[in-house]
DNA sequence: CGTCGCCTTAGACGATGTCCAGAATTGAAA
DNA sequence: TTTCAATTCTGGACATCGTCTAAGGCGACG
């Protein structure tokens, strides 16, 4: 890229990350993707750009990101942590099909009485979702 | 146990499997147990009771049940798929400070517009609940 | 220019899960 | 009961995922 896509420097450092080329190229892929990637396809997709990238970097950063609150991680696919990039809230489908997740709007589903549940102080939630894609 | 407290052979010949030792032993622990464990849990445990089975019969009669449908997988922990002997609905709360996973009745929470999403036939869907225990 | 501290690297390591070939067990039939 | 085929079980090899560590590199700052 001759001009950069994203002022990923700012954002790093916004959050109180020191930026550095392996960290730069990380969050450019990461924090724009809506593939809801696992840390070794972040690693593969760094790659095409930064070839000499160690798989040590990629999952060391991915943590940092997630420790500073630029990324989530999601539990919901077979064998792997997934990293989301959206930290607004919302729902998440999962293709049986394929696995795929697929984001939902927060306002599209309502969950009620959460609130009320004993013995337990809800942080967050979600609702997750299974199923296919319409044809 | 002089008298076995279920009557494992019978559910798992009604779900199309045929009983063995090994899959009776796995099936008493794993069907009436609320914890929610790992594979390698139920490994563990099973083997307080059959100190000889392998990793592999283990590993295969889970699956197997829940191919079968005596069993569900929930991904919701870091690292490890988790089995549900509980086939009913219901939602699922996960301790954010031990990892501990607790059922949330069905009726407890209502969930609403499900049914309105574009693009998706869903199938089954759940809320998951992050938080803490109160004290 | 030198030093200090942070960052990156490669590989070892442990945990999880699958696969395979051979052994053991089972069930059915004679 | 004996035989035989099919199913099940076993142990180990293998692949993947994620973490850790020791060493070296690099940049910020004096």
């Amino acid at each position: 890229m001759l001009v950069p896509k994203h002022k990923t420097d700012e954002t790093l450092r916004d959050h109180g990350i020191q930026p550095s080329a392996q960290r730069v190229a990380v969050a450019d892929y990461v924090l724009y993707t809506k593939e809801h990637p696992s840390a070794d396809l972040v690693w593969n997709r760094v790659r095409d750009n930064f070839p000499w990238i160690s798989r040590a970097t990629v999952y060391n950063t991915l943590n940092l990101f997630v420790e500073k609150g630029l990324l989530r991680t999601l539990d919901l696919a077979d064998n792997a942590v997934v990293f989301d990039p959206k930290m607004d809230k919302h729902h998440h489908f999962v293709d049986e099909e394929d696995g795929s997740i697929h984001d939902v709007p927060w306002e599209k589903v309502q969950v009620c009485n959460i609130e009320g549940l004993r013995g337990y102080v809800v942080h967050d939630y979600q609702v997750v979702m299974h199923g296919v894609k319409k044809k």
